[in-house]
DNA sequence: CACCAAAGTGGAAACGTTTCAATAGTTAAT
DNA sequence: ATTAACTATTGAAACGTTTCCACTTTGGTG
């Protein structure tokens, strides 16, 4: 492979002056710039980048650790992130950790001796001491402490709006249904902001989590429209679990809407896969996944962030399920 | 940060015998080889991976080049070929070329800068001449030439199969539809085969093909609609793009399947949100990821391959479409 | 006990850049 | 013509590894 010293060589210069003419640093002659660029173009010469890496100590790299590429939200959540780094020509490493501790850690050891400049991370774990502090993070939607910043969306006035919605759809016995991933998990706040409406205007509300996010959900969809047949409206953590949640409830004869109202969380269809088209609270994913990165670059450079959770607001999408 | 130098200083040792040590590689005597674990142990030590990577001039990151990763298929293929990666501690990088030409180039060039060990492309142009030699490439749908090898789905049998599965279900005038993405795209044997067996069992049938990818489908399908409302039996080139069909159709009061019946190419379905769920030939995406990351080891050792393209045989299978 | 092969270890070069101190060249004012 | 003040360029060190050659130690054999 040519290097930056056979380009000196060809061109009759330093290997110092060549990699200033590459990086416009420092004063070149343009006589001299040009026999350089010459030179470059003769041998076809491209700067070894990993070369540059390890003596600058530093790479555009960035890693996302999330459970899985293959759950539609992450998806789309990658997309714009993926965008996003590009702009500023960053890389993404993609890391899957099907949500298993042992993995997380495993992932965050590997990606600090790769020195990656910054992680982007989705982790059900508390990664918060497994975590050097000379790696910028920014999580989503996971929030442990000083060290580690957090984007999420506006989860307390999600489960308000979705409270609200309910009600208005003509709901008068809601409930908040769905799993339990994590203590820190933000996403907990949903169900917060649901009981906080419900109490405010004193609507009768029933909250049913499945504690151990392993258990099967259609047995555990199945346990709650025994105990619970009365409840006419179901807010669902995650779209997903929404559209878990119809499945089951079709199957044993209940229609949506007319008999259950049913909003979920995310707004992850725009596809015309998707039906019924599910009523939700829309998550901004695109704001979210810019406003991450954008986070994380400020990090890198070592500017100071103002706040310690960013809250993204979400909007109602009106569906065929209220 | 700590280096290898700090470790052999305080083990006192040299440097070599600490990176013996790291590596297993070469003879040291049980007693050094303690001394020396304990100074890594004492300072907290972990070797730096870009430095390696520099010194051995190859690094173990493979990068994924697609469309977009928000396309279900693709992302349910990227959790494969991640999970395979991982298994032989290889990283993934992520690209999105969102299919523009100019951008893949731009990827591929950056590839190269960044001495990835090899690459997964699914593109939509031809990158024969834009890639070098030493850099091992295996694509997947994309069939150019001798020095990309290709792993696709057995397309042709796919479309065998649907139109089979079309006239078993009582279509008397089944109809292929589509969009063509790139010439070199195998995924038009399944026109072809398409054809082929229509022929054989005699059959009346309809090509109908959207010669640019940019034309909206809704304005597509809806002109077929008009040309071709005999056609009782469709296959999609996708499920995309079924699923499309499957709408448009039914806001024209076209029921399926009893009036038409629809047969799409992909399997992306199984998730609670799909609904209706599609009549299908089903990739077997697990194994094309994981063939296609084999075949990139070997290329990545040197070890020819014997083929030029793998097709991995597909199923169909039954949903409520047909 | 002397000798030899094998095992173990040390030390330095090399990988391709960037950067910085030192030197050389140029310009403009005296 | 001399010098001061820049501008342009050189050359070498440094980044953290691995690897290879040379040297030293060990243990077994005659």
């Amino acid at each position: 492979m040519t290097s930056i010293k056979d380009v000196a060589n060809l061109a009759g210069v330093a290997v110092g002056t060549v990699s200033r003419v590459i990086n416009n640093s420092g004063a070149v002659k343009p006589k001299t710039r040009q026999k350089v660029e010459e030179a470059i173009q003769e041998l076809n010469y491209f700067p070894n980048e990993v070369a540059r890496n390890f003596k600058m100590q530093k790479s555009k790299m960035v890693a996302l650790l999330l459970p899985s590429i293959w759950n539609p939200f992450f998806s789309e959540l990658a997309y714009y992130i993926e965008d996003e780094l590009d702009r500023e020509g960053y890389k993404l490493m993609l890391c899957n950790s099907g949500g298993k501790p042992e993995k997380e850690l495993y992932y965050l050891d590997m990606l600090r001796q790769n020195k990656v400049a910054g992680i982007v991370g989705i982790t059900y774990n508390d990664i918060e001491n497994n975590v050097s502090n000379d790696i910028p993070i920014v999580s989503i939607d996971r929030h442990f402490n000083k060290k580690i910043t957090c984007v999420t969306s506006d989860n307390y006035e999600g489960g308000r709006l979705a409270l609200r919605e309910l009600v208005k759809a003509g709901a008068r016995k809601p409930a908040f249904m769905g799993s339990v991933t994590s203590v820190f998990s933000e996403t907990m706040n949903r169900r917060e902001g649901f009981i906080h409406e419900a109490q405010v205007l004193g609507v009768d509300y029933v909250i049913y989590e499945k504690p151990d996010p392993i258990v099967d959900n259609q047995a555990f969809i199945s346990e709650f429209l025994q105990k619970h047949g009365d409840a006419d409206g179901i807010f669902a953590i995650t779209d997903m679990f929404a559209a878990s949640y119809i499945d089951q409830a079709s199957k044993q004869g209940i229609r949506v809407p007319e008999d259950v109202k049913v909003i979920g969380y995310d707004g992850i269809q725009d596809s015309p896969y998707f039906h019924p088209i599910l009523s939700t609270i829309r998550q901004p994913v695109e704001e979210m996944a810019r406003t991450t990165i954008r986070l994380l670059y400020d990090k890198i450079e070592g500017i100071p962030l103002e706040k310690q959770v960013y809250r993204i607001p979400v909007v109602f999408r009106q569906g065929e399920t209220t």
